[in-house]
DNA sequence: ATCTAAAAATAAACACCGTTTAGTAATTTT
DNA sequence: AAAATTACTAAACGGTGTTTATTTTTAGAT
């Protein structure tokens, strides 16, 4: 009588399936690739079947958000070796852009487009968790800081915030390649890296001031 | 014989009227409502035509990118009253805040979105002139500030992009719904622009130390 | 084994999109 | 008035997300 249970399988199996496709076409050829009818063409399916597992493509797309944000908390797991909590910020950062600028699509999935938000708008507390369990990996990093006796005076909610739109606006600029208005901007790729790294360098060396 | 005048200014006439609509659709509809085709029947003309007078719907986009750029450039003019540098450093965040969070989608058309930029890439020293002021708008009050003896042993190069990153995240952030991770969200424009304040107070302050 | 009801998959259509091509209509020049 | 140029468009191509009606497959009961 394990019919039930086989069926339930399958059907996750196959919801599996689409979003390997989905995730496939993204990496392999961009955002705009992701289109119900190659998902389908890729799995041997009509299009149609895709809409027996999926409400719509937002909610396609809001899968592979999730799995995008189990990456970066990846890139932030080496993290726990910096003992020091400023060291261990600082490191946070450029984690954080080493996962924008290596992933430059999965960074514009999570933080960039509009539509996985909107899938979510409603019921936000049981689905931006990802979010917010990043966002307190930050969070936790600055409280610390403080406890050290840096950053004093500062509200550590407004400050961790005020860091993630530092980093966050870097990455963005860079990926959407917003930054080419540096002159010696020959190699590109190269320069917007010179360009986000030296930035970097600057907000460093702010926030060190900041430790009195 | 001015004829060959006549027709100059009607297809400058039609540029326009296409330009019009495109950005009346952009205004009233959002950038998904920007398509050959409803310019063209907003302007009763056949779609095709309208490829007379644009090589494709991205030149169309970037002529929009101008304009926005232009009512940026407008936003900072009221900044020429604030003489103390430093002041109108602090102000330029608040007129940038502003304009971002009062036309979120020609924000989006400025700095998000790729495709204008794309229309760029090659002739970037004609095309990217009015990045270019505005940006140069930001370095030299920098510049001001470090000249009256802020921020000293700092790049001014770096330290602009490194306030422009900031305010950028924190806006683009801010209109991409990203910000919702703050729990107490009930009526979510005013928490988020609550948040964006909030966090750009904090910036100050974190600006203000650096005077020293 | 057969019939039936439920479940799964699909073909085909709808309403869009950007863009191109080939042909028509209007205008200017000769 | 005829020829040449310019302005315009109908129709098609290949794409998109999504829905509806229909068919195929599967499961359970007789």
């Amino acid at each position: 009588m394990g019919v039930k249970e086989r069926k339930e399988r399958d059907k996750v199996e196959m919801r599996d399936k689409i979003l390997q496709s989905a995730q496939h076409l993204f990496l392999a050829k961009g955002f705009d690739q992701i289109s119900i009818r190659n998902i389908a063409e890729a799995i041997e399916y009509s299009p149609a079947t895709i809409y027996l597992y999926f409400k719509d493509k937002n909610e396609i797309i809001h899968a592979l958000h999730l799995d995008g944000f189990r990456l970066l908390v990846r890139h932030f797991e080496p993290l726990v070796k910096f003992t020091d909590p400023f060291e261990r910020l600082i490191e946070m950062g450029n984690a954080y852009i080493k996962f924008a600028t290596n992933n430059p699509g999965v960074y514009e999935l999570l933080f960039v487009r509009t539509e996985p938000m909107k899938h979510i708008t409603n019921r936000l507390d049981e689905e931006w968790k990802e979010g917010d369990r990043a966002f307190d990996v930050l969070f936790q990093t600055v409280s610390q800081c403080q406890q050290s006796g840096h950053f004093k005076g500062l509200d550590t909610q407004n400050l961790s915030m005020m860091i993630w739109s530092f980093i966050h606006g870097l990455c963005s600029l860079g990926i959407s390649n917003h930054i080419t208005h540096v002159k010696e901007a020959r190699d590109k790729k190269l320069v917007v890296d010179a360009v986000m790294a030296s930035t970097y360098q600057t907000f460093q060396t702010v926030m060190e001031r900041l430790k009195a």
